[in-house]
DNA sequence: AATAAATGTCAAGAATTTGTAAAGAAAGTA
DNA sequence: TACTTTCTTTACAAATTCTTGACATTTATT
């Protein structure tokens, strides 16, 4: 499966020397100088998996940029910014982009970066708790049983699911997902509710998703 | 808790340039020229957090060398090299390296990576007193023994061990938390009461919370 | 020792949060 | 269009937590 690389990149020359040397590596690569450009491209086409994001844009802060964008979808960023600029650096961690590259970097690098994120973040079928989940194909299974989940509830179990032991609250889980900003918490409790009948889990005395109130649920591991 | 740090650098001038400027960031760096040096101390002393490797030495392959340290024990190792040297960069992410850093680096991006890795790595976990209290995850433990709090319980204990040895008042407890700013003082004891219950204290002669007639509460420490 | 004020905690019930059924709205399909 | 599936919301019951009053006990003051 080719790889799309969403590009966010002021200089069009650079923009136009990356695409291609994504190309050799089997990378389909979009890019755009503008944020607006980039946010509606995204927002119609989320099916990118990881998002190059250099900081030095016009228009907006690229802190607001890759706010934005991780609202949107939260796939891997890779922070691009001027060597040396510290300051940019540690934000772009805190915020929690998953690597940054400091200008100029070999492309080689952008490779490898790109390479090493999405191994980390799109391997196929991994095997969590009681249950192998497959990203790629969308399905989860229990004990060689596949579980059919809708939409909204695969993303909330990856979700859970990726916090092992962590507890999530409603407000986390809905931006995670792509539910709508504005939908009741009770909703999610819902989407829960179903989750837990689907993988035969009991809310009372709960194997994996566990309430804690007042705060939010917490899928427990090992 | 400082974090051991395991330099693996044969420049000795570069040596004593990172271990001062960790300093300053609170790490406890050792660094070493020599594999030899390196995995003797690594299997004697093996608190270490994280090591920082570089690939040009004597005497062995770095990769060799990698893999040893990884054998002995499985913590996050960064692997520094000449920039350039793309090859290795490659060998090195596969080999499983956290990070990597392309020499000339700056001593400001090599704090930040470290700090991303152990970030992701090490669980939260404080301990104060006989408490193990992960915020993050909203328990305590004493023992071993995971303590249930309800939302506010965890919040007046989180305030009252935050300030080991210092009297809260009542008021302060009630600002410092989620309490509605007109519950009753009463209502504070109560929960005072029921966090002794629960973590086994006696409150006419208290191991932990001892009640300062007149003024407030007081969590005792070493 | 007597008195007043502060603290400890039981127990009741008030308030909040959660579980889930059911019904309707929205989106997707044939 | 009609049908199916998914999503959202509401409603009510159940569970949990929070608050308070009451009374016993402790501490400080005189």
């Amino acid at each position: 499966m080719i790889k799309k690389v969403l590009l966010i990149e002021d200089d069009l020359q650079m923009q136009e020397f990356i695409i291609e040397y994504l190309k050799d590596y089997n990378f389909d690569c979009k890019a755009f100088a503008h944020p607006k450009d980039v946010l509606k491209e995204f927002k119609n086409r989320s099916d990118y998996s990881i998002i190059i994001l250099d900081l030095m844009l016009p228009d907006m802060d690229g802190f607001d940029l890759f706010k934005k964008l991780k609202q949107i979808k939260d796939i891997p960023i890779i922070i691009s910014s001027a060597r040396g600029d510290i300051g940019n650096k540690i934000h772009g961690f805190e915020l929690g982009a998953d690597d940054y590259l400091a200008k100029p970097y070999e492309p080689r690098e952008l490779v490898l970066r790109i390479e090493h994120i999405l191994k980390k973040t799109l391997s196929s079928k991994i095997k969590i708790s009681d249950f192998t989940i497959d990203k790629e194909n969308h399905t989860i299974s229990l004990d060689n049983f596949s579980i059919d989940f809708t939409k909204i509830e695969f993303e909330i179990f990856i979700f859970l699911i990726h916090n092992l032991n962590k507890i999530s609250s409603r407000e986390q889980i809905l931006h995670a997902t792509s539910l709508d900003e504005n939908t009741k918490n009770r909703t999610i409790d819902m989407h829960i509710s179903n989750i837990r009948y689907k993988i035969g889990d009991d809310s009372k005395n709960p194997k994996y998703i566990k309430s804690v109130w007042g705060i939010g649920y917490k899928f427990l591991g090992k």
